[in-house]
RNA sequence: GCCCGCAUCGUCUAGCGGUUAGGACACCACUCUUUCAAGGUGGUAACCGGGGUUCGACUCCCCGUGCGGGUACCA
C-alpha cells in the first residue's frame, strides 16, 4: 500500500526508443574528459534505433553552478553527441532537471519509509562524525549503527512536528545483494559491508543514490553505465529498486580514465576538461575516435571511426574492464588523421579562431598548406608566423650549408625569378642553384638543397614552413622579393 | 582500518587452453622529398610473482604483490 499519490509515481508506459540510456552530469564546473567518455558510451551503447538522454544531475545545491547546465549541453553538441530527450527539449519523461521533480522523490521516499524499506533519521552530524571516529580507531568498518531504525511512529511525528531536521535513510537488510554487471560479470556484495544511506536531505532533496533511481525507472531507463567508482553503491541502488518494487536497469561499471601516472586523471595532469582540449585544437571527430578506444575496440584492426559507425558498432561485450591511461601523443596522431581526414573547406573554417589575424580569402589556402603538417589547430600560428611579422634572420642562420658569398650570389638573382609561372618557380631556383654551385653532379642535390633552405629562411625566417612556392604565394611575391632583398644585405655586410 | 575492482610491449589494445603473442601510437633506422610533415619499408619492445587444474596455460582457480576506487545530508 502507497500513500504517495499514483500521479507522482507513474507506473511504466511505452517509451520511445528500443534502450534507452543516458548521461547525467551534475552542473559543477566543466565537463570532464572522463564523464565525456562515459556519456560517448552511453550515446553509442544506446544504438541506432535505441534513444539517448540528458538529465541534469542538481541535487547537491551547495556545489551546483546554474551556468555550467547550458556549457555542458554545448559541448556534448559539438561533440556530437546529440540527446533524444533533454532539459532544453523535453521529452515524454520531462522535466529533466531534477531540481524540478522533487514531488516524485518525496513521494518515492515517504513510499520506502511506509514500508519499513528506509526510516526518518534526527542523528546530528557530530554524532555521525563521532561514531565514525570510534568506529575507525576500533578497526571497524565506517558504518551508521541503525540507532534511528526502530524509532516509534509516534515518536517520529513528535520530533518533525518540534522542527528537529532529520533525513530518511535507507535500511539495509541482512543478506547479500548480487547482479550481472555488463562489463565486470556477476557481482556479489554482503549486506554487511554496506552503509544505511541517506536517501533523502534535510534540506528536502534527493541525495544522488534517490534520485538516479527514481528517475531512471521513471525515464525507462535500460542500461546504466557509469564508471567504477559507483561499484560500491550499486547494491544500495538495487535495494532501493527493490524496496519500492521496481525493476532495475542493467548496469555496466567502466574502468576509470587516468592519467599518466597511473592515479586518477587531475588538474595536475594538464588538460581535462573538453573545454581545454578543444582549445587546444583537437576536432570532436578525434577526441570521439579516441575515447571510444578507451575500454572499448572492436576487434579487429581497425581504428579509425566516425560517431556513427561507433554507434553502430559498440556493444557491451567489448567493453573493457581495466582502466586506461589517457595517452596524448596518441591523441596527436589521431587529431592529425582527422584533420586530413576533413575537406579542406571545413579545415579552413576550424582553423579560424586560431588565427583571427587571418582573413576568409586567405584561410583557404593556409589550410591547404597546413592541412598534412599539423597535428593540432593550435600549431597553425606558429607555422604561419612568418606571414604575419617580418622575419629578421641573422648572417649565419641564414646561409646554413652554404659560404655567405654562395648564399648571397643565390639570393641575388632569386627576385628576377620571383615573376612567372608560379608552378614553374621551383624548377627555376632549381635551375639557378644548379648554376651557382658549379655543376659537380656530386654534390649537386646536397648544395640544391642547402640553397633552397636559405631561400626558406630568407622569405620566412624559419627552417620548417609549408612549401617553398605555396609560402612565398602566401606572402606574395612583392614580400618575398623585399625580404630576399633584405637577406642579400644581411649576407653582404656580414661579408 | 574496512569493502570492492583491475592486471598483455612505455601507452591504447587483439587474444577468449595448443599463436613465430597480432595491430596502432611513441621511439630507432632506411626510403621518398626544396625544409617540415605526410607516405612507404624494416626494427627495438609485453603476458606482475607463486602455487594449483590440465597432456598443455597469457588464457581457468587460489594466494600474494602492485595499481585504482569506495568508505559523506558530493556526485
Amino acid at each position: 500500500m502507497s500513500s504517495a499519490p499514483p500521479d507522482l509515481l507513474p507506473e511504466l508506459v511505452d517509451l520511445p526508443g528500443r534502450r534507452r540510456l543516458r548521461f547525467a552530469p551534475s552542473p559543477t564546473g566543466d565537463l570532464h574528459i572522463g564523464n565525456v567518455r562515459t556519456a560517448l558510451l552511453s550515446y553509442c551503447l544506446a544504438g541506432e534505433d535505441g534513444r539517448f538522454l540528458v538529465r541534469i544531475e542538481d541535487t547537491d545545491r551547495e556545489r551546483y553552478q546554474p551556468e555550467a547546465v547550458p556549457r555542458y549541453l554545448e559541448t556534448l553538441a559539438w561533440l556530437g553527441l546529440h540527446w533524444d530527450e533533454g532539459p532544453d527539449i523535453g521529452g515524454p519523461c520531462g522535466p529533466y532537471v531534477e531540481s524540478e521533480r522533487l514531488p516524485y522523490f518525496q513521494a518515492a521516499a515517504e513510499r520506502l519509509v511506509e514500508s519499513r524499506a528506509a526510516y526518518p533519521c534526527f542523528c546530528t552530524r557530530e554524532r555521525l562524525d563521532e561514531l565514525r571516529a570510534a568506529q575507525r580507531a576500533a578497526g571497524l568498518p565506517t558504518r551508521y549503527d541503525g540507532h534511528c531504525r526502530n524509532l516509534t511512529p509516534e515518536e517520529v511525528s513528535a520530533r518533525l512536528e518540534r522542527g528537529e531536521p532529520s533525513v530518511v535513510r535507507l535500511w539495509i537488510p541482512p543478506g547479500e545483494t548480487r547482479w550481472d554487471d555488463l562489463v565486470l560479470g556477476p557481482q556479489l556484495f554482503d549486506n554487511d559491508s554496506v552503509d544505511d544511506q541517506v536517501l533523502l536531505k534535510s534540506d528536502g532533496f534527493p541525495t544522488y543514490h534517490l534520485a538516479q533511481v527514481v528517475d531512471d525507472h521513471l525515464m525507462g531507463i535500460t542500461e546504466v553505465v557509469r564508471a567504477v567508482e559507483w561499484l560500491p553503491s550499486t547494491p544500495k541502488h538495487l535495494i532501493t529498486y527493490a524496496g519500492l518494487g521496481w525493476q532495475p536497469p542493467q548496469f555496466a561499471h567502466v574502468a576509470l580514465v587516468l592519467g599518466p601516472d597511473h592515479s586518477k586523471l587531475s588538474k595536475r595532469h594538464g588538460a581535462q576538461t573538453v573545454s581545454e582540449f578543444r582549445a587546444m585544437g583537437y576536432l570532436p571527430e578525434a577526441l570521439v575516435n579516441f575515447l571510444a578506444f578507451l575500454g572499448w575496440s572492436p576487434g579487429t584492426e581497425e581504428e579509425i571511426f566516425t560517431l556513427s559507425e561507433l554507434r553502430r558498432r559498440m556493444s557491451f561485450d567489448r567493453l573493457q574492464s581495466s582502466p586506461a591511461i589517457l595517452d596524448q601523443q596518441r591523441l596527436d596522431y589521431l587529431n592529425g588523421v582527422w584533420i586530413r581526414k576533413i575537406p579542406v573547406e571545413e579545415l579552413a573554417q576550424r582553423i579560424q579562431p586560431f588565427l583571427p589575424q587571418a582573413n576568409q580569402e586567405q584561410l583557404l589556402p593556409i589550410a591547404a598548406m597546413v592541412q598534412e603538417r599539423i597535428r593540432r589547430l593550435d600549431q597553425v600560428p606558429g607555422l604561419l608566423a612568418f606571414a604575419f611579422s617580418e622575419p629578421a634572420p641573422d648572417a649565419d642562420f641564414l646561409r646554413g650549408k652554404l659560404t655567405r658569398e654562395e648564399a648571397r650570389a643565390f639570393l641575388e638573382r632569386v627576385p628576377e625569378l620571383l615573376g612567372g609561372d608560379p608552378a614553374q618557380l621551383m624548377d627555376r631556383l632549381r635551375g639557378l642553384a644548379q648554376q651557382i654551385g658549379g655543376g659537380d653532379p656530386a654534390t649537386e642535390k646536397k648544395f640544391i638543397q642547402a640553397a633552397m633552405r636559405v631561400l626558406r629562411v630568407a622569405t620566412t625566417g624559419a627552417e620548417v614552413t609549408p612549401p617553398l612556392p605555396e609560402s612565398i604565394a602566401l606572402i606574395g611575391n612583392e614580400a618575398a622579393a623585399r625580404r630576399v632583398q633584405r637577406a642579400t644585405r644581411v649576407l653582404a655586410e656580414a661579408g
